[in-house]
DNA sequence: ACCTGAACACCGTTCAAGT
DNA sequence: ACCTGAACACCGTTCAAGT
């Protein structure tokens, strides 16, 4: 039995952290009733036409033709929903084991299906903000993402703090790049366009402005006005990513060229 | 016309990004009326004791003694006034002159000051996630933090992410501190201690629970357990922030012998 | 066992009417 | 000029009643 860990993802007991939940719909029954899973379904096709503040259970109660009240069999509340959206949103993903040679590019290749994964469904950035994985489902991602900070052989007290900042960057990034979003389809188009508003235009307003800042008061909002808004998401977030990974870096015992502090 | 740099904090005209809002009440009455600054000043007072959550016009209505369509000769809306309270809080906060020896503690010293900021009021840096700094009373502070990088001499284009990345850290680390004493407040105490609920005793719980996974599958959480969750949040704020700190550092030309300053 | 209907106690926002 | 009162179109959640 010493082996369990390679058995199956060994979920663990709920931790202190979650609430207790409504305990599942034991029996599947006839007609595809209602469950669970497709009450969370259904709150995602909700958020992804309505964004979260149009998300409401009156609003996921019409998406399945069902009354509001119909929902409280299946899920706690509307923060249980919330939570079980933000679970889902991990299924399938996998940390990979974790390699010392190649520890930087597997933080690369977390963040960035990370990001993708907010991506997929409309302010899921905010959602993911307000939840913190320590429930038992999301445990065997951090335990995974601590592996490869330690087998790197960061020290300890680097790697406890290592996994926060990333995923704390990862949904910042995300949401900010949501906000921009919003705000070019709210300021542009007033029927149309509500999938994929092109915010180029707002970029382009943006750097505009910052580079007709007074010279004097604004130098370097003004040098920089080309690069703090820019289309390219995807340049831009590696490169905070990078400014991370080299952080993490100066702390492994020898790598040459680089700034090692001597204790 | 040139020294107008020195002349006055010289706020620029809006930006794209902001919204339009209603003209400021021009003559100051007579005896105390409702005005901008006072909805605002309630609307804190609301927050501190309900949360965000419980902020709703009615109840900041309600504090002033007044009906909530009174509200709205003051404010555009409820965004309106959170944008409102986001900006009062850069309020007498000034960054430093950029001192090029010294781009690290002032990053330091920017970045704890922030953090107090935000614990000054209940449920801020929720309020904070929400906005970008980019409306005309806020870029004199994105210029002076921008200036700390461009002075110490890093690259544009890190200089470029190198704010928002420290903004998001610090909004996302108080953002989770505040979930932490949330959560502590709603498990503990029913109706007493609501100011300052000792969530020393989740913390503890966690760890104990973090300490009970099986070896099997969580042998870095585990090793870990005691570093996950700490009751001294300045300590891992720190650590966070020297992370990020060294990783800008590592893109300085030569900086040979000087690593960040140790505590 | 599962869902409906109605109710309760809230929301943000608007607008005619008062003073 | 400033505020009130009432209304509109929503909320999350509960619970007795139906089938």
């Amino acid at each position: 039995m010493t082996d369990a860990a390679a058995d199956s993802p060994a979920t663990p007991p709920p931790s202190p952290w979650e609430r207790e939940r409504p305990a599942r719909t034991h029996a599947a029954p006839a007609r595809t009733p209602l469950s669970r899973e497709r009450v969370v379904e259904a709150a995602f096709a909700v958020l992804d036409r309505q964004g979260l503040d149009g998300l409401s259970m009156r609003q996921v109660a019409a998406e399945l033709g069902v009354t509001v009240s119909a929902l409280y069999a299946h899920v706690h509340s509307k923060d249980d929903l919330l939570e079980l959206m933000y679970t889902r949103l991990f299924d399938g993903f996998e940390v990979p084991e974790a390699d010392p040679e190649r520890w930087q590019e597997q933080l690369l290749d977390f963040a960035r299906a990370g990001r993708q994964r907010l991506l997929s469904h409309r302010d899921m950035a905010r959602i993911s903000m307000a939840h913190v994985p320590f429930t038992a489902e999301l445990l065997p991602h951090v335990e995974g993402l601590l592996a490869i900070f330690r087998t790197a052989g960061l020290p300890d007290r680097i790697a406890a703090e290592a996994g926060g900042l990333i995923s704390t960057y990862i949904d910042g990034f995300v949401l900010e790049e949501g906000m921009w979003q919003d705000r070019a389809a709210q300021q542009g188009g007033d029927a149309s366009s509500l999938a994929r508003p092109d915010w180029r235009e707002m970029a382009g307003e943006m750097q505009n402005y910052f580079a007709s800042l007074p010279e004097a008061n604004f130098p370097h909002l003004r040098a920089l006005s080309g690069l703090m808004v820019t289309d390219s998401s995807d340049e831009r977030f590696d490169i905070g990513l990078q400014i991370i990974l080299r952080g993490l870096a100066s702390y492994l015992p020898d790598q040459p060229d680089r700034p090692v502090p001597d204790d």
